[in-house]
DNA sequence: CGAGCACTTGATCGCTTTCAATAGCTGTGG
DNA sequence: CCACAGCTATTGAAAGCGATCAAGTGCTCG
């Protein structure tokens, strides 16, 4: 059974992302107003989603897996300008052509609404228009913070970052108790990180290894991760040891 | 008079940001129950409007002058991560503190409202949470093109791209048809432009001097800029010299 | 076993920062 | 009126960090 096939005739009801997405305020009925007008779709680890200029006939939310936004300079400099974890949300309403490409950067599967149908239901239905400007604050708060990583922050600080980011998330998700360790999967290349980051894989792999040799970090294979002491971690990223663990 | 005095009892209709305000979309009668909440504040050039982490009692929108966002970690580095302008709109409904130093850059005035009221007003009055999604998903695309210009680009092409920007915005209140040559005065201090671009103010200034050397700009005085051909300044700002000229 | 891919490591280069001196301007007070 | 402080901006020289160029490793899959 492939993964889209999976989630294909899925009642919202059940949906693992449905008190987090666009649809998290939404009552009985307007959830069955949005049924009518979704449907799943899912993509392979790199592939292109939306490319940046074309025409978008749907948005949506990420069901399971990662994308990413990413713009691209004409002599080839990529920068990636979002992360889209389960419950994210793609596409932007009443714009007709997309901003950037959005790519899959590991299997994923997404549930798309027609685009009219959706703008039409943001009018009458407040829930949704509601829950989509906390969603877009919560991302222009992150986007924020990313331009002080890109900005002002070391190589070292940059990694230590972003690790810190994917642990707090990852933690959010599976283990709910603050442990002494945390351990995760990376779900970004090398070089996906250098687009995040603003560095090259080579620059990447260098701070991955001077980490590693410093014992902030442990690697148990190439993309396994422990972190045995994460306000170690906070540190190495010039953060706020102070602010709360879990945010 | 001073600069407050000359708004203290506006009307809104007479407003100058009226039509692109967050208050842009309301009725006569929307407005009016805006007026009740509202009330103007000015500040000098400098100073702080509000402080990271502070509560926030009001939120609102500025009518004129220039205000920043900034981030800063504890030994010192900035980084400039919002440029609010005549019409944007400060602070977040629903959010106790304030995420962000909001500095003013000129002398300025806002339109305040009291948060607490302005929060029950998005609630019933469609039309403020509609106009306040719009205006939050620009500043999404604007912050999303910034990380862009810090994570990737030179130190020249960082200044050309600032420079087009306030470029544009200003010949898109100005002077609306684009004339040969464009003139502005920069509303930024050389430090302010580095911790927008993430530079030091040395690199700011050594990068402007070149781009004059080699006549991409001319300088009346320090702060008073022509640019002869908009079209060369885009290609040193390494953007898509096809995309229209106001975008 | 070899091709392909993700990643690591080394050596060198060059851009931006850092440190430092100086210029230009404005406002203040003797 | 001029001297001087304080601020913004410019310019120079040197240092450092990350980029670039270049091998080489380890893993997976045909």
């Amino acid at each position: 059974m492939t993964l889209k096939a999976q989630f294909d005739h899925t009642n919202c009801s059940e949906c693992p992302i449905r008190h987090r997405a666009v649809c998290a305020h939404c009552e009985r009925d307007e959830l069955e107003e949005l049924e009518s007008i979704k449907y799943y779709r899912s993509f392979e680890a790199g592939q292109t989603i939306i490319w940046s200029g074309d025409p978008m006939n749907f948005v949506g939310s990420v069901v399971s897996g990662i994308a990413s936004l990413t713009q691209t300079m004409e002599d080839g400099r990529t920068q990636m300008v979002g992360l889209l974890l389960p419950s994210d949300f793609v596409g932007r309403p009443g714009r007709e052509n997309a901003p950037y490409d959005v790519v899959a950067t590991t299997d994923l599967v997404m549930c798309c609404f027609r685009k009219k149908p959706f703008e039409d239901m943001m009018v009458t239905t407040p829930h949704i228009a509601q829950r989509l400007l906390q969603m877009t604050l919560d991302e222009l708060d992150a986007a924020r913070e990313w331009m002080l990583v890109l900005g002002r922050k070391t190589a070292r600080e940059k990694i230590a970052s972003l690790l810190s980011i994917i642990a707090r998330r990852d933690a959010s998700l599976h283990q709910s108790g603050q442990t002494g360790s945390i351990i995760f999967d990376l779900p970004l290349t090398r070089e996906a990180m250098a687009d995040y980051l603003g560095l090259t894989l080579e620059t990447v792999s260098r701070q991955i290894s001077a980490l590693k040799k410093d014992k902030v970090i442990t690697l148990e294979s190439k993309r396994h991760i422990t972190i045995p002491d994460m306000r170690r971690l906070m540190e190495e990223a010039g953060d706020d040891t102070d602010g709360g663990f879990l945010v």
